[in-house]
DNA sequence: CTGACTGCAAACGTTTTGCACGGTA
DNA sequence: TACCGTGCAAAACGTTTGCAGTCAG
């Protein structure tokens, strides 16, 4: 029993070969976008529907076990679920970037402007990569 | 010659009496998605297109007149250019709230991890408002 | 064994496109 | 007048659904 397999079913997730190539991707790509995992998974399942992708983002959704993260001008990637972090976007070569950013600053201006209750925290960076940048 | 045609003549939009409209209701509303602009602009062009409201709100987006906003578990909404500012979402009633944040602390950080080059920032929080707190 | 997952095809909702007509500059 | 915008219909996309067969627990 693999770790994917076990990550699943800690998510209460049943455990088919379809589901563990999908964490597998995510977990070697950190990101990807719907056709992203069609076009990796369809190596493994030549006869793979985008059906079964899209069913099983959605319930892997619904579970928390990933996240949709939406990017400015750009279709959505998934991730799997990790403490709470920012997203740096290269416009230039489209490479997605974890940051570990304390948004605390942010929250306590938030707070001294209205008393809206914050329950998350979605934080973009756009712009160029160090790669694109040489 | 009123100030929304002013504005759309800034930004090399021909004036017609649809974009006029679309901009007021912008401007009255703040934060419109797709058919919430359709169905006011139906009230006043009875039989206006769907495919006008998209064809103008994808002119002005690549004018640079108006943005899209994207949004966690709703659809895009769209608003009139402004100073860089934070989305307040509700999730109980669906309201956005501009509020106008400092980044810089978080620009800081990110300077001490990576030299990414930032070009915009996208800041949403997704909570309960006051009203719906109640 | 039972319920859930898969793959296919069809359905659906959203967005874009082509075209004839009308309006803006 | 020349070009651009409008509205309609059709097309193109992306995503979801229903179903029969298969697989995981």
């Amino acid at each position: 029993m693999n770790n994917y397999t076990t990550l699943l079913k800690d998510y209460n997730l049943k455990v088919t070969p379809q589901r563990i190539a999908i964490v597998e991707e995510l977990y070697k790509n950190g990101h990807m976008n719907i056709d992203d995992l069609y076009k990796k998974l369809l190596d493994k399942f030549p006869s793979i529907s985008l059906a079964t992708i899209y069913k099983n983002v959605n319930s892997m959704i619904e579970k928390l076990f990933i996240a949709e993260v939406k990017i400015p001008n750009a279709k959505s990637v998934f991730e799997l679920t990790k403490a709470e972090h920012a997203h740096c976007v290269c416009s230039s070569c489209g490479k997605i970037q974890d940051i570990e950013i304390n948004v605390e600053d942010a929250l306590g201006q938030l707070s001294t402007i209205t008393t809206f209750k914050v329950d998350s925290v979605d934080l973009v960076f756009t712009g160029v990569c160090e790669d694109c940048s040489k």
